[in-house]
DNA sequence: AGAATGGGTTAAAACGTTTTAATCGTGCAT
DNA sequence: ATGCACGATTAAAACGTTTTAACCCATTCT
């Protein structure tokens, strides 16, 4: 019974009394076919429920339709907001997501992960993990060149590599020319870890625009925590310790914005009365923190049409035996909402 | 080049002065090959830089060691963290996940997503689409007939289907039981949409705490909302005009519980002194809403391995050609994060 | 009239595996 | 010696597609 239940591309040929590369050349409309045969043969697949096995066509195309994602920290707002955006644009454009995550972000199992990917024959390859101390040592050129199209998220810029991310120092300058503007002297930037790209670029953001206003921009008040509200709290604990005179501070994301936020609370410091505070990410509560919490908006959705928009374009190339167009890197930019943690009018 | 690129089990073969069939037999330990030649052999495919194809290799075992999962709502907190339990799950049995999503729950596309996964000949399908309204009419016994092992995810139970689900109703009672112990008498429930299987599930859970109790369970108590802060904002507004004198409030999600804590820091009503909130979800940043947020807390990554696993199970069975086990229902439960919100004693 | 064109169709050869059935030695019991 | 079981190996047949090259049969062009 589950034998027979596979109906095949000759059964129906079969039944429309047809050789089986005529019924593939109505299906695929590879190749023209006359209009009276090309009616009985969808008859014919119509009556016998005739569903094309994806897995035979793609033996002979060399072709899977099936693009890699390779995360990490699904289990975060940016990574999942970026998943559904890429899973959009896939459908739309006809190819299923194969799904991989790496369950720490220095992975030793990349090359296991590939390997995976590689024997499934994914037409090309996403690789969604966050840049964080030497976790892409392994991106060579000789090394890409035995894989397929590959499109990498959110990594400092590479030679030979195609990418697409947010400008981080972009949004970091963002968030603290608002705090000048709103007449803020001393503004600490509370940092997720240091090993992480992401973050080295929101502190040369946040740098950047102190510098052009000529105001201080001091390790003094820099601070690192782990991402975290509980981290981001004990971090403003540490900072507050160091510069009592502290009127503003930029968190990298929002639970650490939200974590000073509690700390504030807790030590009756008034928010944004004697300390402004603006976050990162724009997480859909960020709105409803007390005070209403002023953040950095990515387009995490775009990021991940975006990103398969380019890998199909990589894809199609190869697939055509044409050149590969010259690596690019594409950067999507931020745009900030004010709320009232930063004080400033709305 | 990219026509010779790959490197076939036939290849391997030679270059081992061997037959196709024994560097099969090696790499997929079917049948015994003596020693020397597994060696042979072995050195051949490290050589060679050998990867077996797994399109061509699911295609002659009719398996392709893939689980369809389908999704809705993947950039809310419950079902990223689902999903990443399940690819935990899936990695650990040898299986890959194939991701599509539904963009509206009450999916019309349900047919072609179910196609898709069947052209892709995956081995089993996990449902993990909410039940709202009658999204889930299409589940017939006889529609299941027709397609691989299924498993779904939090819905209402049906006869002939085999579902993993954490007890709603148990984690409601545990959160309104918990008011009462406090000594709250007037306690209203925020609900999500009611259309949701698992809203008046919940909504189950809080009329039976209280009934056991011999409190007011009215529908004056109960307001609805879209399980958006802001919607949960609101919502407290109509139910604090209706009842002046609510004295507690169980949100269905931690979003709508922050909205609740906003609309009283808005109003100056005091929690838990005025009134207290309970949510539903212990999303990581609840533990630092101000005041922070007592919720019930859910396994979420254990429901995605449990699910993986179920199914797994299931596959083997088929696979064998034995008969599959009688459907089962599989209940996980929740616990019960207490905070200051809820005015207790920590 | 014969050659050339060209659209429609097909049989057969891929694609890269696993599995089946047959083959081949080899040692063991008869 | 003959026959037999047995373990290791192999050639060939799947698996379900697409594509190539050949074929047919009408037209159309010299």
């Amino acid at each position: 019974m589950d034998r027979k239940s596979q109906v095949t591309i000759v059964d129906v040929a079969r039944h429309a009394r047809v050789s089986a590369g005529t019924v593939s050349n109505v299906l695929t409309g590879n190749r023209p076919v006359a209009a009276p045969t090309r009616k009985r043969v969808l008859r014919a697949v119509e009556e016998l429920c005739y569903r094309p096995n994806l897995l035979a066509r793609s033996l002979v195309n060399r072709s899977s339709n099936t693009i890699g994602v390779v995360a990490y920290g699904l289990e975060y707002y940016g990574p999942s907001r970026t998943l559904v955006g890429m899973e959009q644009q896939a459908a739309e454009l006809g190819y299923s997501l194969l799904l991989d995550l790496l369950h720490r972000p220095d992975g030793q199992d990349v090359d296991a992960v590939l390997e995976g990917m590689l024997a499934r024959q994914v037409d090309g390859i996403i690789w969604a993990v966050h840049e964080v101390g030497e976790n892409h040592g392994w991106i060579t050129e000789a090394r890409l060149l035995t894989l397929p199209p590959m499109l990498f998220l959110t990594m400092e810029p590479r030679v030979g590599t195609t990418m697409v991310a947010t400008d981080n120092r972009a949004g970091a300058r963002l968030a603290v020319q608002h705090l000048i503007d709103a007449g803020r002297r001393t503004i600490g930037i509370l940092c997720g870890p240091m090993a992480w790209w992401e973050v080295r670029e929101r502190l040369a953001g946040w740098r950047g625009a102190l510098d052009s206003a000529g105001l201080e921009a001091s390790s003094d008040l820099v601070v690192e925590a782990d991402w975290s509200a509980a981290g981001g709290e004990a971090a403003l604990s540490r900072l507050l310790q160091r510069r009592p005179d502290l009127d503003a501070i930029f968190a990298c994301n929002d639970p650490m914005a939200l974590g000073v936020l509690h700390g504030c609370h807790r030590r009756h410091c008034l928010v944004p009365g004697e300390l402004s505070v603006v976050g990162f990410d724009d997480t859909p509560e960020s709105a409803f923190f007390w005070p209403p919490l002023t953040t950095v908006h990515q387009p995490l959705a775009e990021l991940g049409r975006a990103a398969v928009d380019q890998l199909h374009r990589q894809i199609e190339l190869r697939l055509q035996g044409e050149e590969p167009e010259p690596p690019t890197v594409q950067w999507l930019f931020p745009s900030l909402r004010v709320r009232k943690s930063s004080g400033a009018a709305l």
